[in-house]
RNA sequence: UCAGUCGGCCGGACGGCCGCUCCUGCUACGGUCGAAAGGCUGCGGGAGAGGAAAGUCCGGGCUCCAUCGACAUACGGUGCCGGAUAACACCCGGCGGGGGCGACCCCAGGGACAGUGCCACAGAGAACGAACCGCCCUCCACAGCAGCGCAAGCUGGGACGGAGGGUAAGGGUGAAAAGGUGCGGUAAGAGCGCACCGCGGGUCCGGCAACGGAAACGGCAUGGCAAACCACACCGGGAGCAAGACCGAAUAGGGACGGCAACGCGGGUUCGUUCGUGCAAGCGAAAACACCGCAGGGCGAUGUCAGGCUCGCCGUCCGGGUAGGUUGCUCGAGGCAACGUGCAAACGUUGUCCCAGAGGAAUGGCCGUCACGUAUCGUCUCGCGAAAGCGGGGCGGUGCCCUACAAAACCCGGCUUACAGGCCGGCUGAUAUC
């Protein structure tokens, strides 16, 4: 399992499919290739202070190691976009809104957010992440 | 003991399980991702956030652009004195002013006879020095009053009023009103005179200096604001690790070479092109060019038709350069200790240590035990009290916070701001005891 570290990966991602949670969103994409799984993470700035940040990535990064891989399609990306609540939210619980945030991403169809509108660039979630950092 | 003030320090501890980044040794020299550059992947050992890492407010190192040595202009900064430093607006020691009983704290603390400007409101007046009230003098007018007179009236005096002048003591306004207090003096007053204080320029003494002190002299002159413009002195080239260096795709575009195809026909009017002629408008001519049409080549997964786009195509090599990668990247004005110099900031010598180097960004996640703090309950105990109760201390249980502020991003020296809780030391004041 690999880190997602590009940025037009994460912008690849951001087109794909989705699971919101009390603390997180997940966001998927499926590649052609061979590939592991990679996962990546964005904090952006209206969730805290540095060190805030730091510690929601640090706590969600946790999450996808505890997690069986068995959850995760091959061959895809993941991008987990961290929330406030994910300071204090139970480990645990955080851990069963993961497992059931990937299941439903399973069941959904393959890429039903791929088509967007040609004149609509796609909102750049990670975009904010990037600077004066 | 209480209150205060200054300085320094810490900023949870131990353990378990699972992980991350870097360095290093060994093994392998394979596997994997990528077009490439390059990255990832095994085992052992070691190291891994802060006092502010923050704000980015100053000062440097380093890098590039420039040549910026000097001077000038513009802009910005600094502005009591001395020291210290790589440098500074910081720091240290002084001086002056202000506050506090005191330890101690605070100060944008140079120039207002270079010039310009501003001083709201209030007030009479706010700057080439002011007369509102008041006080005083003179004159005018005249009420009541006094004297004389039978009376008309005359004389004296003069409230209120008017005119002229004197006056800065008093009132009032203001942030600020033209030295202060006292005595003399005067019509009333006034540095008008005198004493003391203040002030001023010079002299002497002390100090490297800021400045302080002394005696005599001068009747007093320079209102405030430079955090208004400004003048003066001194300092500053610009941009910043996204600096810079190396490697370097895809695509588009540039250059060189090679191969293949093609270089065909007609028109070429006119405001093209070329040629002739003419001063010129123009006229005439030509077809190697532009342009137009046809033909031909290429392109859409393929074939045919219609239509469209394009005008040589393909290959190899070269150079610039984007994404990306590597580097810069941590041994440094370095930390600690001792000794020496100095009141100190700091400096010197010796010894010793190696102490994060990430890059969508490692230093963590989940727990356990303990400590600390706080709330509450139980219990024991001490003091006061008749009691109820109040106050203090110890032990135990439970809950809460389970820590605050905050995370390196090229590196240093400072400043500023944020911060739960705690520790140590110096000094000051008050109280008690000896």
């Amino acid at each position: 399992m690999d880190r997602l570290r590009q940025r037009a990966d994460f912008l690849a991602v951001a087109n794909g499919a989705r699971a919101g949670s009390a603390a997180f969103v997940v966001q998927s994409r499926h590649r052609d290739d061979d590939g592991p799984i990679r996962v990546g993470f964005t904090v952006t700035k209206k969730n805290g202070t540095a060190t805030e940040r730091n510690r929601i990535r640090r706590r969600l990064r946790e999450l996808v190691k505890r997690l069986d891989v068995i959850s995760m399609r091959p061959h895809s990306d993941y991008v987990l976009v961290g929330r406030r609540d994910a300071l204090t939210r139970d480990f645990a619980t955080m851990l069963d809104d993961l497992r059931s945030a990937l299941d439903r991403l399973k069941r959904q169809p393959k890429m039903p957010r791929a088509k967007m509108p040609r004149d609509k660039t796609p909102r750049d979630r990670t975009a904010s992440r990037k600077p004066t950092e």
